[in-house]
DNA sequence: GCCAACGTTGGC
DNA sequence: GCCAACGTTGGC
């Protein structure tokens, strides 16, 4: 099992609307790097929900559900998306000012590939952001 | 609102 | 194939 985080700007889909609609396609996607990742998911991953630009904050964690398939708003068929649900908000967002500033998330891609928006996330990072975040162990409370 | 990072486009 | 111009993302 892997470990993700997805990035969207809350303006135009947030947590809260995750959280009403259950389960969601993840299209829109246009970088290959990004799309790449989203091609290497399986059913059962755990994904980061991050807000970018408006509240920069790690608000909940969603599921995979689905593997990669066709975005049918891509005209020219080459991405892709995948479908996430179940969400569970974070008891304590995690701010990016709070992740600079701890060591051990030095290296993650949030900080160093700031326009990438989907992203892995190293079982040792997913831990300490989860702790961070005030879940009590790794795994997630539904 | 500004600007850095970075991906894409198009001229050569 | 190189590189300048331009557009977009996202932090500040």
């Amino acid at each position: 099992m892997a470990y993700w985080l997805l990035k969207s700007e809350p303006d135009s889909y947030s947590f809260a609307q995750m959280q009403h609609d259950r389960r969601t396609a993840w299209s829109g996607v246009r970088n290959h790097q990004a799309a790449n990742n989203l091609r290497a998911m399986q059913p059962g991953d755990l994904a980061f929900f991050y807000h970018s630009n408006t509240g920069r904050e790690i608000v909940g964690v969603v599921e995979i559900l689905r593997t990669a398939y066709p975005d049918p708003s891509d005209a020219s068929g080459k991405f892709v998306m995948v479908d996430v649900g179940k969400p569970v908000p974070m008891p304590q967002p995690i701010g990016l000012a709070e992740i600079k500033t701890t060591p051990a998330l030095r290296d993650l891609p949030l900080l160093k590939q700031s326009r990438l928006s989907v992203m892995p996330i190293g079982g040792r990072e997913w831990q300490t952001l989860c702790k961070m975040g005030g879940f009590k162990t790794l795994g997630v409370k539904r």
